[in-house]
DNA sequence: ATGGTTGAGCGTCAA
């Protein structure tokens, strides 16, 4: 019987909130996770002041990266080579920055690497009273029909910040956060509908749907580890063919404490491709 | 119903 030698890839996700503020903390994540590809969120840097210099000096020398001036950004640094991808379309037709994909070129084959921000959606749970609700719905039913409408998906992995947290042990209380903005059942059920579409939910695929499980804790408490009142708003999917290919996946609760952290963790997955 | 904290960039806005 023939067998092919497999490849260890490592994709982490984190949510940086700024990367020229955080880009020291970018080695802890290196030197915890060793991921051959790093996705990042709110980068919070237009390109032409992104620092080339860094990811490089960190052993990342291919990046994509789209970002913009005080908010959004998004960024794929990665030891494996990659080709850019721009076949989706500017979401809601607002020219954000909070996508950006690119090819892997793993000896095995190509991965298709999607790295998501969606938008947060404001305070009020209410598409007439709060445009920015309105936006976040949007922007998950156009993204979700985009990726519907393709043929099924092979060798693609999608992550990022999603900012919506699906099921009951995805929050500390589900019931006391159904009306609460990452929670609610328009938002549940819509990234629910774009995820089983084309993806299975790798986190979920190592932790059973009846344990609690976040990836993100309010800056808005004292202490977030005692109250522990988080959310899981950070995903790893990856397309149906690539369940088997699941070894391994890391939360990185420690990054909560980092001098100066995210309120998000880095998240982790290990493929065998 | 409100507050609590952080980042960008210099007003507040976004989260």
């Amino acid at each position: 019987m023939q067998r092919r030698m497999s490849q260890r890839l490592r994709i982490a996700t984190w949510n940086i909130n700024s990367l020229r503020l955080r880009l020291p903390l970018l080695s802890r994540l290196v030197a915890a996770l060793d991921p051959e590809v790093i996705c990042l969120q709110e980068t919070k840097v237009p390109d032409e002041l992104f620092p080339a210099e860094g990811p490089p000096a960190l052993g990342y020398p291919h990046v994509v990266r789209r970002g913009m001036k005080g908010y959004n950004g998004v960024a794929i640094l990665s030891r494996v080579p990659l080709v850019p991808i721009d076949t989706a379309p500017d979401w809601c037709a607002r020219g954000d920055c909070r996508h950006v994909a690119a090819l892997l070129d793993l000896p095995s084959g190509p991965v298709e690497m999607h790295d998501f921000y969606v938008p947060a959606g404001g305070d009020v749970a209410d598409r007439a009273a709060n445009p920015k609700y309105a936006h976040k719905l949007d922007f998950v039913a156009e993204a979700s029909a985009w990726f519907a409408a393709r043929p099924p998906l092979t060798r693609t992995v999608l992550v990022g910040d999603l900012n919506i947290a699906p099921l009951e042990n995805d929050v500390w209380s589900h019931r006391q956060l159904l009306d609460v903005v990452s929670h609610t059942p328009a938002e549940t059920q819509g990234l629910l509908a774009w995820q089983r579409a084309q993806f299975v939910d790798a986190l979920r695929h190592f932790v059973p749907e009846d344990q609690k499980l976040y990836t993100w804790w309010s800056y808005r408490n004292r202490d977030w580890r005692a109250s522990d009142r988080g959310r899981r708003l950070d995903h790893v999917w990856v397309s149906p063919d690539l369940r088997g290919a699941l070894r391994s996946h890391t939360i990185l609760k420690d990054a909560r404490d980092w001098p100066q952290g995210s309120d998000h963790v880095p998240v982790c997955v290990e493929l065998a491709l």
